[in-house]
RNA sequence: GCCCGAGUGGCGGAAUGGUAUACGCAACAGACUUAAAAUCUGUGACCUGUAAAGGUGUGUGGGUUCGAGUCCCACCUCGGGCACCA
């Protein structure tokens, strides 16, 4: 439907009419309320008004081809639930869904059947939708996106030159799965046992060019902002252990062959430097072959290559067996001058630090290991508090054997000595990180082509010429012996769309299945415009027209789910990822929902990426997400995670046709707090569906006519009266609080009492209703039309309560002797202590207990308990 | 190994340091019905006791407190994350 066309709608009359079922016929009143909804554009969400915002956020889901599992409505339901309730206290709310549509299954299917990607993923998001649309929630589906929409795809494309520009993009040779047999790179979830999930083929490690983010560059702000955003901590430590800050100091050890220069290495622990009685190198390092001795040499070459063999996996996998080799060669401690020999072994990593270590055996557990093993010296140099004489030692200490440091606590004796060095230009502090960077690209058909060609460096020369937007220092890469030089396609010619393939099998030689499609590839570019010809058609005439080769690499399904966000802020804009209004206006989610599998991938991507365009004055603030909740996970009925291969699975559609959509929400919401990991349980369902027939019973008879109880003029029993204030307290409250189960448990509670009372105001029910309409909306909808209110309950607002009618003229209060429990009683509010305690004496139950004993103390609670030492 | 989180009826779970087991499921008994379904009412931790009542109970053992499921210490079990990070 097109804008504008809601008014020929008559949507006043649309509004009136319920469905004229007699009993809950969920499944003719669930589709009847979905169609008023989409056909009056009812959660549409306006880029400009006077009204707060509120913009809550799913991590929207990957289409695949069997359809939404359990846990998507769980968290959906939730965000759903809040997005209505926030409508109804009066803000304008944001609530989107779209699809992350990349990615490797549909491209598996696509080399099984031949068919193009794009119309499985399409059939997928069709499902989905159905499904989605099927449950009831509020989302508005004018703002839908798809990340392997091109109209989308052209900002992902975007970002990521921005990224190449600002030089946070570069080229590297890095070690992916290899599959000899298959021809192809695989994918760690496609390597099983070292064998390829396919086929069963052997696999091996092997260097592939891949582009690569610089987000260690990013590593202190992504750090720092972990400070000021309102998530779980077991995320934030998650994410503080990624990136795994640790200070220390950068040392360099001359060697004792002074043309090989020195060695440096980093420690966390420079104040065990006087402890340092060998040093290691990994196997990777450069400088192996010209330490190692000609004696040494066969055994070095052997070791390095049992370690280059080794998978990453294995290399851990190993963690428990020390091994490394004598290089023949020695070190010469800056502090003391000893000669210290140089070992080669694989639990030092070339990744990390500077790929060297001095070894600390007497401070190091590791490195203790390895001294035992090879028989290497041990020192002590820190001195355990208690005199504990057992070592490896790492706890706190005063440091010993170190002249000139001797007595000084370790911490202190760590500053020293880093200064020490620091003076004699032999050292500094330093910062290290555990976080790599990014490993962007993949040898697939199915993701974003990368918006760049490979041109020559004359080429590159005349390209600058013409164009500013080049990054400060080329990316290149070399090949073959000869370096290509990588230029972005003008902004303009975007997007970059993928070229249809004849085969979707990789090219066999490690590129994706684009290597293979010479006309797309091979070209002549025009490096102002963006156009290009085929490179066997002749040069066309101009200065901007370059020979060039397009990069074959695609982008990694993080890509496009790293700034959807944004997106839907503005989702047809076409001249910027959104407008600077639209950015402003909305600010980032102020709840993010989704599961804790993406704690630290997706939300750190995707926190760079922000980052990054902060720094670019593109989005106004640092951080995208401000609060994050995890969903967590349903289990099936035995209580296992569930799979298709146990058969513990339970589809939504099921549960729709035989509960409907409102019974489902209810009951995942019911279910637990929302966080926990939970059980499936068929029969619980039974529960929350009884519920909701009950509240269409206290509205509508048998016939479906209004219940002869009702009337504008009834009024509730006190306690009833009470109690519905209440329920309205603790159901805003609990909403508030993502407390779903116990919101739904009080209005069981309040419906209970409902059920009791010899009249019902018409007013109590359209409370109920309004309190109701967040979690079951299709119910609450019919039910408000039947009882004659007007226009839809989602316009009604939230019901609000009397705090006086939350006071109660008596009180219950609970009688202790010595802590026991001893009975209540029921007094008026305003009794003091020492008349409580008097009335409290005198109860039958508390008598024997007081008997022949002076009363020593006593304790009130007020309005609670009264407590009576004796 | 290290870092988190969690252990409460037959089950899912509830409980600002203040009546442990709300709400729901399952079960049992009863009402309505020719019958069933649906609906309604009631029962429900353990030990002693006819009962009234008393005692014991939130993984185990200690502690703090007038009072602990809740706070502290140690341990056990389960779940999640990380894993040679110098």
């Amino acid at each position: 439907m097109i804008d504008g066309d809601v008014e020929s709608l008559n949507v006043v009359g649309f509004t009136l009419m319920a469905t004229n079922c007699k009993d809950y016929d969920f499944l003719e009143i669930e589709p009847h309320w979905q169609s008023f909804w989409e056909q009056t554009k009812a959660f549409r969400a306006d880029n400009k008004s006077s009204l707060p915002k509120y913009y809550v956020l799913d991590m929207f889901p990957y289409p695949s081809g069997a359809g939404l599992h359990i846990g998507h409505p769980e968290g959906y339901t939730a965000t759903d639930i809040l997005a209505r309730y926030k409508r109804a206290r009066g803000f304008n709310v944001l609530h989107p869904i779209g699809w992350d549509a990349f990615g490797l299954p549909a491209e598996q299917h696509a080399v099984k059947t031949g068919t193009h990607p794009a119309s499985n993923t399409q059939n997928n998001i069709v499902n989905f939708r159905r499904q989605i649309k099927a449950l009831g929630f509020s989302y508005d589906w004018d703002r839908e996106v798809d990340t392997t929409d091109p109209k989308y795809f052209r900002w992902t494309q975007w970002i990521f030159l921005q990224l190449f520009k600002k030089g946070l993009a570069y080229v590297d040779e890095r070690p992916v799965w290899w599959c000899p047999e298959l021809k192809t790179v695989l994918a760690n979830e496609e390597v099983i046992d070292g064998k390829s999930e396919v086929g069963g083929f052997p696999v091996e490690r092997r260097n592939l060019r891949q582009w690569v983010l610089r987000i260690t560059a990013y590593a202190e702000q992504l750090l720092e902002g972990l400070k000021g955003v309102d998530w779980p901590d077991s995320t934030k430590r998650m994410q503080e252990a990624w990136i795994g800050r640790s200070e220390g100091a950068e040392v360099l050890f001359k060697l004792e062959n002074p043309a090989l220069g020195d060695l440096k290495i980093f420690t966390t622990r420079p104040d065990t430097l006087f402890g340092c009685t060998y040093m290691v190198i990994a196997p990777e390092h450069p400088l192996v072959d010209s330490l190692t001795v000609p004696a040494q040499r066969d055994a070095v070459k052997a070791y390095r290559f049992k370690a280059a063999s080794k998978s990453d996996l294995e290399r851990t996998d190993l963690a428990k067996d020390k091994s490394g080799v004598f290089s023949g060669s020695y070190a010469i401690n800056p502090i003391n001058h000893e000669h210290v020999p140089i070992w080669i072994a694989d639990y030092v990593l070339m990744g990390y630090g500077t790929g060297a270590i001095m070894a600390v055996p007497a401070h190091d557990e590791r490195d203790h290991e390895f001294a035992v093993q090879y028989q290497l010296p041990i020192i002590r140099v820190i001195q355990a508090a208690d005199n504990d004489e057992k070592l490896p030692y790492t706890g706190d200490g005063n440091v010993v054997n170190s002249p000139g440091y001797d007595g000084l606590s370790w911490p202190e004796a760590k500053k020293r000595i880093s200064a020490d060095l620091t003076a004699r230009h032999i050292g500094k502090a330093t910062i290290n990180y555990k976080l790599r960077d990014w490993l962007f690209s993949r040898q697939r058909y199915w993701g974003e082509p990368f918006p760049i060609v490979w041109v020559s460096e004359t080429d590159y020369r005349r390209a600058a010429a013409l164009r500013k937007d080049l990054p400060t220092s080329p990316v290149t890469f070399v090949e073959h012996g000869v370096t290509q030089f990588a230029l972005p396609v003008p902004d303009v010619s975007l997007p970059l769309v993928l070229p249809d393939v004849k085969s979707y099998l990789p090219s066999g030689n490690g590129e994706s299945p684009l290597a293979n499609e010479t006309a797309w590839l091979e070209i002549w570019f025009n490096v102002e415009t963006g156009a290009a010809v085929p490179a066997t058609q002749a040069q066309p005439a101009g200065e901007a027209w370059l020979r060039a080769r397009r990069e074959t690499n695609t982008m990694p399904q993080w890509a496009g789910s790293c700034w959807y966000y944004l997106r839907y802020l503005d989702p047809r804009n076409a001249t910027a990822i959104a407008s600077d209004e639209a950015l402003k206006y909305w600010d980032v989610p102020d709840l993010y929902v989704g599961g804790a599998e993406h704690a630290v991938l997706h939300l750190l991507y995707a926190r760079f990426w922000h980052k990054v365009l902060f720094d670019l004055g593109i989005v106004p603030q640092s951080e995208p997400f401000k609060k994050l909740f995890h969903q967590g996970i349903i289990l099936g009925e035995d209580g296992v995670k569930m799979s298709k291969s146990r058969g513990n699975v339970a589809n939504p559609d099921d549960v729709i046709s035989a509960y409907g959509a409102d019974s489902l929400r209810m009951y995942l919401m019911f279910l637990g707090p929302l966080e926990a990991m939970k059980p499936w349980n068929p029969k619980g369902i039974e529960g929350v569906h009884r519920f909701l027939r009950k509240v269409w019973r206290e509205c509508l008879n048998e016939e479906g006519a209004l219940n002869p109880r009702i009337s504008a003029e009834a009024t509730l029993t006190a306690d009833t009266s009470k109690l519905l204030h209440e329920t309205i307290k603790k159901v805003g409250d609990d909403i508030e609080g993502m407390r779903f189960n116990t919101a739904i448990s009080q209005m069981m509670i309040l419906v209970n009492a409902l059920q009791k009372e010899p009249a019902l105001p018409r007013t109590a029910l359209s409370d109920l209703l309004r309190l109701l309409a967040p979690f079951a909306p299709h119910l609450a909808e019919e039910l408000w039309a039947r009882l004659g209110e007007s226009g839809s309950v989602m316009t009604a607002g939230w019901p609000s309560f009397d705090p006086a009618k939350l006071v109660a003229i008596s009180m219950k209060i609970v009688i202790q002797v010595n802590g026991k429990h001893r009975g209540d009683i029921n007094v008026p509010v305003d009794l003091t202590e020492s008349q409580l305690v008097e009335l409290a004496s005198a109860e039958p139950r508390v008598i024997p207990h007081l008997a022949g004993k002076a009363i020593k103390k006593t304790i009130y609670v007020k309005g609670r308990l009264i407590n009576i030492l004796v």
